[in-house]
DNA sequence: CATATATGTCAATAATACTGACGTAATTTT
DNA sequence: AAAATTACGTCAGTATTATTGACATATATG
């Protein structure tokens, strides 16, 4: 108790200091993750759609071919909240579900053309939104952005955001299974 | 069109690796969010409330004496749906509201002694991520890391996460009023 | 006094998500 | 080949977050 004084907000106390970055980057990360979903939502209204519809069709497109509990993993979501989602993007013609020849209880999911269509509508004004920040921001501070956040991703889960050369439309079929 | 090609990919092509690289980024994003989220949601549990509660409690503790229509500008959520969440919060004493004696019009909000111990509770658990890969970074990539979100942010919302110098449970009274 | 602002509230509805239980088909293990 | 596991689907009930629209009240401002 002696130093209890230096757990107080004194002069440029480094300990306060810190505290003071770290909600920074709370707070900065919930605007940027509202403004960055909104962008977004907006567009899915006029398809009766909403954030989670977007979310099946983002990984979808990104991820041909995945299976359905792959997804589930990606969203950690319930498979009965992935139901009702997935189930009207298929019955809209938006995602096919069509069986693994392989193992056949596997059913592998992929965007229709319809569906790559406004993958590339939603995705498009999203990666302008990152592009224009990228571009304010340069290069270093780009490769420092990617590397924080890939620090706040549980373990387990970082190879994700890079592993995928997938894109939205084109053939590129499976994971390799464990990956996702 | 005499150059279309450079529009498609080939070894190296500089468009696709951008294009690449925004995805990358908008999955980081996700991810991030949803690890960053899926911390303070365990948590919440335990007392009954949910992700809604949560953003409340924060911006209250981080902004004592926040108006109510200052914190719907900050959630962007109507009214009502705020409505349901803040009122738990007061009816289980998390929460306290009071007439502003400036404005009797306005109501303001700030956490009690046990809504200071849960907010610890929540932000705590939290910056103990962001500490960690903030640790992990480096200071250059802390840097960038924020720049970058700062330019994801809608540009009248890129002051908020630094302005305010407000601590949960302590003094520090309204912010300026055109601030939030 | 008229108007605008800040807040609150009633009602109906939509979207997302959860738990629990159960069923079926295909594959893997023993 | 029987048993166990995996992958998927579905029925039912419920909770949480959010929306729109309408209306009411108190206070402040011109």
């Amino acid at each position: 108790m002696a130093d209890a004084g230096s757990r107080h907000k004194t002069r440029a106390n480094p300990l306060f200091l810190r505290e003071e970055k770290l909600r920074q980057a709370m707070e900065l990360l919930f605007f940027a993750y509202r403004d960055f979903t909104s962008e977004a939502n907006a567009v899915l209204i006029d398809y009766g759609f909403g954030h989670a519809h977007h979310r099946v069709i983002y990984f979808v497109g990104r991820n041909p071919g995945i299976t359905v509990s792959q997804l589930l993993g990606i969203l950690k979501i319930t498979k009965q909240s992935l139901s009702r989602v997935l189930g009207q993007l298929i019955d809209d013609g938006y995602v096919v579900k069509e069986s693994d020849r392989g193992d056949r209880r596997r059913r592998l999911l992929s965007l229709t053309a319809k569906g790559a269509e406004l993958w590339t509508q939603l995705t498009t004004r999203q990666s302008n939104r990152i592009a224009r920040a990228y571009r304010e921001a340069g290069a270093d501070a780009v490769e420092g952005f990617c590397t924080v956040l890939r620090g706040i991703i549980n373990e387990e889960d970082r190879g994700r955001a890079t592993r995928s050369d997938a894109i939205a439309g084109t053939g590129n079929k499976a994971l390799s299974g464990r990956d996702l």
